[in-house]
RNA sequence: GCCGGGAUGGGGUAGUGGUUAUCCUGUGGGACUGUGGAUCCCUCAAGCUGGGUUCGAAUCCCGGUCCCGGCCCCA
């Protein structure tokens, strides 16, 4: 019985490994092109980093151990906390804005199934220290490129988290936590009852939550403006005064209010400025990704073909940099799903056929470095050139560069070698011609 | 954590209680000592795992592992 590979695990064959690597090429090659630059962080962290992130919920799912010194560690379940504690750590005093962006293998303790894994592939990108509205557009303009760089057509849905808080403002605290996980899970009706119940049904969420697109916003902006008159429920703490930095270790999910104006002028100048990018977007406040650290603009991206798992990337602006001991920064970032994307990409390239260089026994040495040499020649076009090294008929050795899907074989015996001239041979024409190294990789990179 | 369907050479498969475990593909070699793909021959190589039932289990039953799909969750 051979060993197996962990549950949820893959392994990555040469045409997959191969796929993959082209298409993350492609998508991070756009963010490049935007000025974000690669960073890397560990594979593992503390474990402190997530739970004060995510809140201690999320041990249930994190792969943690002690390490051999006695300290509790965890393979990174995500990527823009340690991103984040990188900023904090050494990054405060660069000159802003920061333009990150990232690939990194993430391990989560789940069940797997279609588009879920125990290991999986984040890309993403965190803008950091830039004014909000443009910060968003970028970002969200940014992922549609880089989605539609690896072949995918997504559904862009847009939300805003200050209109909704700023309407909870006006409901008692209680409340809060339960109203805003219906709306996350959808639960309309549930939702609806339970507004009743609190004699909250007049403030307009579920106006807000139903209408999407264009009207949402004029919707919101009426419901925002009648807000003002409404009288604030008890008991009502002051917004701000909720998170104590002296308790700088609560989690991001408990006790920590984010500001709850409705600030919806700014969503509107992002909307517009969405528009300039010519980036396709539904508005929707239904959208609302539960976590407290999201601070303004929340979106999500959706795509057919995936069964449940349907979304391919989320994100949003947010405030971590203070829970983690830094001074509060506005961050904007979203994290790609890669794995889901590569179940959905299309590419129509194939990887360029190998040359084989065939040789008899007393060329073998002149063979290689001949091989070296075309190697260097055929650079540019990436042909991988190989030699046979099972010690092989020339027969043998032609089947094998057959099989290998070659197109050119080059054979060099002792009178090839005598001549100058080596015998480039066509393996789909079944023809050949004697011609110098030099007019051979000509062949190899531009056709004859 | 829950529900359903699965697991036979490297890949794809047949076999519903007794077979030297089927076939295709693949691997390496050969027929063919300087020229590939055809054909033929040889070779390599398999019932997830642990129990149970039985004279006898790949086959029936139970536990586990892993895979596929869904629920929960999704930072």
């Amino acid at each position: 019985m051979s060993i197996q590979r962990p549950r949820g695990t893959r392994d990555f064959l040469p045409e997959d490994a191969w796929r993959r690597n082209r298409i993350r090429t492609a998508m991070q090659g756009t963010a490049e092109r935007w000025g974000y630059q690669e960073i890397a962080t560990p594979t593992f962290e503390n474990l402190d980093l997530f739970t004060l992130k995510s809140g201690e919920a999320v041990l249930e799912e994190i792969y943690s151990f002690k390490d051999k010194g006695g300290r509790d560690m965890a393979l990174r379940p995500e990527l823009t906390a340690p991103v984040m504690r990188m900023y904090v750590n050494e990054l405060q005093n660069a000159p802003r804005p920061l333009r990150l962006c990232y690939f990194g293998n993430c391990f989560r303790y789940e069940r797997p199934q279609k588009g879920r894994f125990r290991e999986f592939w984040q890309l993403g990108v965190e803008l950091i220290g830039a004014r909000k509205p443009d910060s968003e557009a970028e970002v969200i303009a940014l992922a549609d490129r880089m989605i539609r760089a690896a072949g995918v057509k997504g559904d862009i849905h847009v939300g805003y988290l200050g209109l909704v808080r700023s309407i909870l403002a006006k409901i008692g605290s209680e409340h809060r936590t339960a109203i805003m996980r219906m709306i996350d899970k959808k639960e309309r009706d549930r939702l609806q009852e339970y507004l009743q119940e609190i004699g909250a049904d007049h403030l307009g969420i579920m106006d807000i939550i139903n209408a999407k697109g264009r009207a949402a916003l004029d919707q919101a902006e009426a419901i925002s403006h009648d807000l003002e008159r409404v009288k604030v429920q008890s008991p009502a703490p002051a917004a701000s005064s909720a998170f104590s930095t002296s308790e700088g270790r609560a989690s991001a999910r408990i006790n920590r209010e984010i500001e709850a104006e409705s600030g919806l002028n700014e969503f509107r100048e992002m909307i517009d400025l969405l528009d300039a990018y010519g980036v396709d977007a539904t508005i929707d406040f239904e959208i609302v990704r539960g976590l407290e650290y999201y601070s303004g603009t929340v979106f999500e991206i959706y795509a057919s073909g995936l069964g449940a798992q349907r979304q391919i990337c989320g994100g949003g602006s947010y405030e971590l940099a203070s829970l983690f001991g830094g001074a509060a920064t506005n961050s904007t970032g979203f994290g790609l799903g890669f794995d889901r994307i590569m179940e959905i990409a299309s590419i129509e390239e194939t990887r360029p056929a190998p040359v084989v260089l065939v040789s008899t026994p007393d060329a073998r040495a002149a063979a290689i470095k001949l091989a070296e040499k075309l190697r260097d020649l055929v650079l540019a076009a990436k042909i991988p050139v190989v030699l046979d090294v099972m010690g092989r008929s020339e027969k043998a050795q032609l089947k094998a560069a057959n099989v290998m899907g070659a197109n050119y074989a080059v054979i060099v015996g002792p009178e090839e070698l005598a001549s100058g001239r080596l015998n480039l041979r066509d393996m789909k024409k079944g023809v050949q011609e004697g011609l110098s190294l030099e007019e051979i990789a000509e062949r190899l990179m531009f056709g004859s």
